[in-house]
DNA sequence: TTGAAAGCGCTAACAA
DNA sequence: TTGTTAGCGCTTTCAA
């Protein structure tokens, strides 16, 4: 049988008030007292019901997180090494993490609107801010504390942690410059994506200070798949005048356009030199291994979550924007421009 | 404000028993008044506190789940396909997931415990079994139901689905055989996890049925990532008389062994075969493709789930315990032997 | 067909 | 320092 309040008051022949302040640390319960209480639970294994408490407490001790992930497959280590950041941090601080996975779009809305309508959890963390991003708007209507990974545009307003983009990149492109690449390839995110936007000047930026003019044909764009990478090399590699470097904005995206280059027998770090973004584990064993801008995603995803959780316990936040420097990773996937 | 049954009883002047018994469509009601008290409750945003139905009711709808990962970084597809799966059709049934992730051990068994104990959920999914698996045996004990991806050595009796090991590595080493190959090498998941005893057998059980003796030179074991792919792969090249094919156990090691074998200059596919066990999305991509064995881990997650939500609602199963045979999928990175 | 009343396990205001 | 009482929102007897 379960252990209630009820049955530790039976057995010490306290009152339930008693034993659930006693549990509960208050200040008002003699020492003695205390001390049995504590005694007798642990003897009988109590454990508080947790719906018992939420009920009485009107608040839900848990935190809601929607990847906005297209299609079944859900395996972007990229967001998996995030929610075991968010997750776990979420279960030391005592929150449950409920989490679910929608495409962006209207059911995606409804879904947060069920959950705030249901008061499912007491806040959000949202992943991957956009440049209009619905979300945003239903949250901060119904006036829900969230945190999000990314920053917003001018019009929006929260907490949140964010990667320079803009500075990675450049540091990236810089990187390649000096390798003696002029021409330079991006295949940067959907641009609807904030962090496109950051990544994609960044890559500007930095061929602009080196005085390289930058050519439309160079730019692509790919939804973040090894596939899209991938499709997105093909069209670069057919070009008249090719790339002799391909800049891709994530990790996936690299691997793909890895595997066309290598499919026409290009050495990559050799023939053409090929970066990514977010060090994902398994650019350390891909082959040749990646060149890329080191994302600590997992202690991001834990630093969301904090600050999450503060925000809901009614703390004031020291920083309520924070943005990290990615660390630029060297490997061999980039190398000297072959004269 | 949030609405309650009080307030829809008090819009409708009915009582709120009359107002509950409608809204959960019980006979008893005149259609008139259940007409009724559901456009209230439409009309008012009606959402039941489902605190309070699972305090009453004495459930959780919540089924929870503890990845046996190690480390921080949790970026295996394998887990978050599985994880897709299973979290997906919990939602479609209407129960929550509590996911965690914890090393096998004593912490793991602890967690276990403390869900129990604060009966925070209503069963259990369990992954990877191994051969001597305390989780079943906690689970067991405390009559706590659950459902294992993964089968259990004679002992224990639970329901499960697994995926047909055996039968894929004896399909998979004829394809090596059939190839040319003769010195076949194979890495293999550490022995105390299930699935890796019948890998292995398969692997054994296609050398011997074509009259090839086992080189226990050639088998190793790798702890299923990347870098142990890469570093037992490394081990076996350097043998006097290395391997002309590898099968590694999984995808992640797969990967790992193309690239110890590329950094010697390798092609795979040509100078070397290598091949896999998952399929997961990046073997499509990788640099040669991978031939590996297809196993469905979202449609996998989700029968565990469903076979879980069934027990739980009392239902019998039709099948206690399924076996899937996966599928070979031949790419690029097995091919004939070089003579 | 409906409503009153009890109770799930817990916390908190108030009184003693 | 302790106990009485009420109530969180819901379901479910039982009686009308």
């Amino acid at each position: 049988m379960v252990v209630t309040l009820k049955d530790i008051a039976k057995e010490t022949g306290k009152s339930i008030t008693t034993v659930s302040r006693a549990l509960n640390d208050y200040g008002d319960v003699s020492v003695a007292t205390k001390e049995l209480v504590h005694r007798v639970a642990g003897e009988l294994g109590y454990t508080p019901n947790i719906f018992a408490q939420r009920l009485q407490k009107q608040n839900t001790d848990t935190i809601g997180l929607i990847f906005p992930t297209f299609g079944p497959r859900f395996s972007d280590p990229f967001f998996s090494e995030l929610l075991a950041g968010i997750g776990n941090q979420a279960a030391d601080l005592g929150y449950d993490l409920l989490v679910s996975t929608r495409a962006p779009g209207d059911e995606e809305i409804k879904a947060y609107r069920a959950m705030v309508q249901g008061r499912r959890v007491d806040g959000f963390v949202l992943v991957r801010t956009r440049r209009k991003d619905a979300r945003v708007e239903c949250l901060q209507e119904a006036d829900y504390p969230f945190v999000a990974f990314g920053r917003a545009k001018g019009r929006y307003e929260f907490p949140y942690v964010d990667e320079d983009g803009l500075y990675g990149m450049r540091l990236l492109t810089r990187h390649l410059i000096s390798l003696g690449h002029r021409r330079i390839a991006c295949i940067s995110p959907p641009p609807e994506l904030m962090f496109a936007h950051y990544r994609l000047q960044g890559f500007k930026d930095g061929l602009t200070e080196a005085g390289i003019p930058t050519d439309d044909a160079l730019l692509r764009v790919g939804n973040l798949t090894q596939r899209d990478g991938y499709e997105q090399a093909k069209i670069l590699l057919d070009l008249p005048s090719p790339p002799t470097a391909i800049a891709a904005c994530n990790d996936l995206m690299a691997f793909g356009a890895m595997s066309a280059a290598q499919d026409r027998d290009l050495v990559v770090g050799k023939d053409i030199s090929i970066t990514g973004f977010d060090n994902i584990p398994m650019a350390e064993y891909s082959h040749p291994s990646l060149t890329t801008l080191h994302q600590p995603l997992y202690q991001i995803g834990a630093m969301v979550c904090k600050m999450l959780i503060r925000l809901l316990q009614g703390e004031e936040l020291d920083e309520k924007k924070i943005l990290l420097k990615p660390e630029l990773i060297v490997r061999q996937s980039s190398g000297l421009l072959k004269s």
